[in-house]
DNA sequence: TTATTACCCTATCGATTTAATAGAGTAAGC
DNA sequence: GCTTACTCTATTAAATCGATAGGGTAATAA
């Protein structure tokens, strides 16, 4: 199941790249627009602007803004950063891999083998989605 | 993440499905070669027999066995039973549909357009396995 | 018929995660 | 120098997960 964290984070990202110029917008306007919890969206753009694909500008005027352009942000990225592992379980996931502490030999096992193909289509979309194709 | 439940259960039905024969197997045997909780097991076995995925036969001799073969299981079942909705959100759930309270249009929404591509594209991997295909 | 075996069911529990809230701190701009 | 708006820490309630305990019930063999 999705978070409501990655859910509100990809909102709110959407929000901004549907924004023409690169001007920052407060959080106050996109929980508004997108009825997310003001203080829980503060603490999910920190945490954006900590992995680099948002900045911040503080005082009067400023706010959140995308660095990067839209196109040039996929969702691999995004959903990492938000959600975690695209993998199902640990023990098929490329950048938080960890063996199970059953299960003896992963190449005999079946759910290894079922859950690599779910991680192989689910990054295939990831990676053919960047933030630009989010945007209605 | 995939829950232990799933994972045991898919360990449990590939076991059974690698029995050559249909003779019911035990708890305790499964339990045993598959590195599991074997009172958890037990609530899991459950579960699938009610669904009608295992038969079970009691007393002296007993245990579980399936009533199909393999490769007239496919994997969509077993994992609606075991995990519960294929999606990641509910509003794109086929099975499992709900409409979220937030979010006023699905139309417009960047979260259901990316999820829905997550959920067909796993729905995919699904229907093309079967338990079958699980045995090593 | 009786004892055994193994399935069946309910309840509980600690640990973890999630979603949300509160409140104070800090830096930038007019 | 005051307002604005981002930054950070801490706390909380609720839900879920994985596991465990303990007893009940039904079927089978002897």
């Amino acid at each position: 199941m999705l978070s409501k964290k990655t859910k509100y984070g990809l909102k709110a990202l959407t929000f901004l790249a549907s924004q023409k110029g690169r001007a920052p917008v407060q959080i106050s306007e996109i929980a508004k627009h997108e009825n997310i919890s003001q203080k829980f969206l503060e603490s999910i753009l920190l945490t954006l602007r900590k992995t680099g694909l948002l900045g911040s500008k503080k005082g009067k005027g400023g706010g959140y803004y995308l660095i990067k352009e839209p196109k040039d942000i996929p969702m691999t990225t995004v959903m990492r950063v938000l959600e975690g592992p695209i993998a199902m379980v640990p023990c098929v996931s490329l950048n938080f891999y960890e063996k199970c502490e059953d299960c003896p030999d992963e190449a005999s096992c079946s759910v290894h083998k079922l859950m690599l193909q779910v991680r192989d289509s689910t990054l295939e979309v990831f990676r053919n989605n960047t933030l630009a194709d989010l945007v209605p």
